[in-house]
DNA sequence: GACTCTATTCTTAGATT
DNA sequence: GAATCTAAGAATAGAGT
């Protein structure tokens, strides 16, 4: 009898073009990602929230404790870090004191937060110019 | 010379009590949690915004093509289904076609969506009789 | 499409540096 | 704690149902 099954093959890391494999590997990849941050929770303790949207814009989500509450706390990280920054601009002391130490402690998350937050300011600063008739090219 | 290794070894799928072994795992697993997202964009062209916060609560994202916009996106489609739902208030025959016919066709995020559309509604219902003075019993 | 099978690739627990 | 190593456990591509 022949065998059955090569067994698992090696994919290229690119977008699949074969549409029919894309979304059973969709359906397959989808399952086992949920399953791996389900894991990562009960193992460990962590929160998580995890939205994906199909190739076709179908929504998918897990959450521990919960989707939104987790979004949220994310949220308020983001907020902090930018009520941070407007207190840096209240005295250039303490935004020294804030940005020499604690930024090398931050992991790429943080940085990104504050990232934006600076992209923000930065935007605030341009539209200042812009509304005294000064203009700022990109 | 001995084995170096007895390899990966099962473990069970409960809190891990070690606390160095649970902080090693929680890295390793994060890292492959964070890959497996990535991965599923690439080979499927999926949207994926991942955010986790460890046991020390520091937070770790990962967002396809970025966080805020699909969270953004999930939370426009909650938006929706509410909006949906406010309809339904204005004529009971369009809710009732809205529930018989596409609630069998959501999968388990878009329910969940569903239902915290009702449990708002619910509150409202509940908020409208306490505001009356008839109070209302959770 | 969803489920099963099986061989193979991928992930990772535990130990070491 | 982060990086590396090894062997064994888990995930999954492809095919069949």
């Amino acid at each position: 009898m022949a065998k059955r099954s090569k067994g698992r093959q090696k994919v290229d890391m690119v977008k699949m073009q074969n549409e029919s494999n894309l979304q059973v590997t969709f359906s397959k990849r989808r399952a086992g990602l949920f399953k791996k941050a389900s894991d990562l929770c009960t193992l460990c303790g962590a929160e998580v929230a995890l939205v994906v949207f199909s190739p076709g814009c179908k929504p998918y989500s897990f959450g521990h404790p919960n989707v939104n509450e987790t979004i949220d706390k994310y949220l308020d990280f983001a907020l902090n870090l930018k009520s941070k920054l407007k207190n840096t601009n209240k005295n250039l002391e303490s935004q020294q004191e804030y940005f020499r130490g604690p930024i090398e402690k931050m992991n790429y998350t943080e940085v990104s937060m504050l990232k934006e937050g600076l992209e923000y300011l930065l935007l605030k600063v341009k539209n200042y110019g812009t509304e005294r008739g000064y203009g700022y090219e990109n």
